[in-house]
DNA sequence: AACTATCATGAGTGAGGACTCATGTTGTCA
DNA sequence: TGACAACATGAGTCCTCACTCATGATAGTT
C-alpha cells in the first residue's frame, strides 16, 4: 500500500463528484467501449472536464479505477457463492459473469485486451483466489472434471464474455454455447 | 459481382504497389491491431501515404480487403479438409484456425468487434457454407454431437481465436482450452 | 521517341481527443 | 463570519491521424 491510512480525506463536494464521475464513466465506457472520450464522461457526470482530470489525472487511471471496482464486485459474488455450498457453483458463477458481460463492455475489453498489467494486479489476484475455491468445490463434488486447471477455466470465462458481448450473442446462442463449454468441463462418465 | 470482367486492368507498377500495400497492412495490423496508423502501413510498404489512399480510399476499405483475403484463405483450407474425408475434420480445422489466429490479430478483431457488417458478407457466407459441411461430416461420423448447431461452433471458434490472441495463451494453455471445448462438442457416450 | 492517361508523392488540412492552467467558487474550521 | 485551502471551471494547447491535392514521374501505346 502506498497510503497506510486508506483514501485521503476529501472535501464533501469532491467526494460526491468523484462518485458521480465513476458512475458516469462506467456507463459511458460500457456503452461505447474504452475509446469513448473523456468529455462524454464529464458531460454524463454533469461536471467540467477539468474536474474529471483532477480526480483521475489520466484516462488510463480512470479506466483502472472502474476495472478495480468491477473486479471487487465479481470477487464478492464469487465469495458469496463459495459460502452457499452449491455443487455447481462454478457454472452458476460462469453464467452470471457472462450475462453481466453484456453490460460491461469496457471491463471485458480491458481484461482481454490491455491484459492484466494495469496495476490492478492485486484485485485480479483476489478474484483468482475466489475462482480457485469455486473450482475446487465443484471438482470435489464431481461437477467438474478433476484435471481442469484454473488457467483454462479463466481462459474460457474471459473468452466467452468477449463473445457474448462483441458478437452480440442472443440469449439462446449464449445458452447453447455455454452448454457446450460446461459439457466440456464436466467429468467423463 | 459488381464488375463482371473481374478486377480492372491496372498498370504494372500500380498492381505491384497494391500487393505490397496489402502485405504491409496485414503485417502492421497483425502486430498493432487495427488502430495502427495508415502512415505505418505506407512506410512498411515503401510507398507514400497518398499511394495507400489511391488504392484504398478509406482505412475501412483497406481493412475490408485484408479481411476478405483471409476469409478466402480460410474457406480454401476448409474446402481442402472437406475433400480429405477426415472424420475429425472440424477439430482439425478448429485447431488450425486458432493457431493461425496468433498471427492474425486484425482479422479476429474485425470478426469479433466490428462484426460482419463490413461488406464482406459474401466471403463470410462462403466460409459458413464450408464450415457447415465440415460440421455435417463430423456429425455423421460420430465425432461431434448431433445437436450442435453451426452458430455455436462459429461462436466458439471466433471466441477461442480472440483468446489465443489477446490474452497471449501459451501453446499448453491453448491445447488444454481447446481440449475442453472439443470434449464439449463430442457426443455423449 | 513522343505522347498522355495513369499513377506516385508528401506537405498540408481539418477534426477529434487527451490534457493544462488561469480564474472563479465553495466547503471547512477557527 | 471571515479567511484560506481545496476544489471546479472550460477555453485553449498540443498532438495524432485520416484524408486531400497540386505537382512530378512513368508505363504503355503509336
Amino acid at each position: 500500500m502506498t497510503s497506510p491510512h486508506g483514501p485521503k480525506k476529501l472535501r464533501a463536494d469532491a467526494r460526491r463528484n468523484r462518485a458521480r464521475i465513476l458512475a458516469a464513466a462506467e456507463a459511458v465506457f460500457a456503452e461505447h467501449g474504452p475509446s469513448a472520450s473523456t468529455e462524454q464522461v464529464a458531460e454524463r457526470a454533469g461536471v467540467a472536464i477539468g474536474t474529471v482530470f483532477r480526480h483521475f489525472p489520466t484516462k488510463q487511471e480512470l479506466l483502472q479505477a472502474i476495472m478495480k471496482d468491477l473486479l471487487e464486485r465479481l470477487t464478492d459474488d464469487a465469495a458469496a457463492l463459495v459460502g452457499e455450498g452449491d455443487p455447481a457453483a462454478l457454472f452458476t458463477f460462469f453464467t452470471h459473469v457472462v450475462e453481466q458481460a453484456a453490460y460491461e463492455k469496457t471491463v471485458v475489453d480491458l481484461l482481454a485486451r490491455t491484459g492484466v498489467d494495469l496495476r490492478v494486479a492485486d484485485s485480479v489476484r483476489l478474484l483468482r483466489e475466489k475462482l480457485a475455491e469455486l473450482l475446487k468445490r465443484s471438482q470435489e463434488s464431481g461437477t467438474v472434471r478433476p484435471d481442469a486447471r484454473l488457467d483454462e477455466v479463466i481462459a474460457l470465462l474471459t473468452v466467452t464474455c468477449e463473445g457474448a458481448l462483441h458478437s452480440g450473442w442472443d440469449p439462446d446462442l449464449r445458452r447453447r454455447t455455454l452448454a457446450i463449454v460446461f459439457d466440456g468441463l464436466r467429468p467423463p462418465r
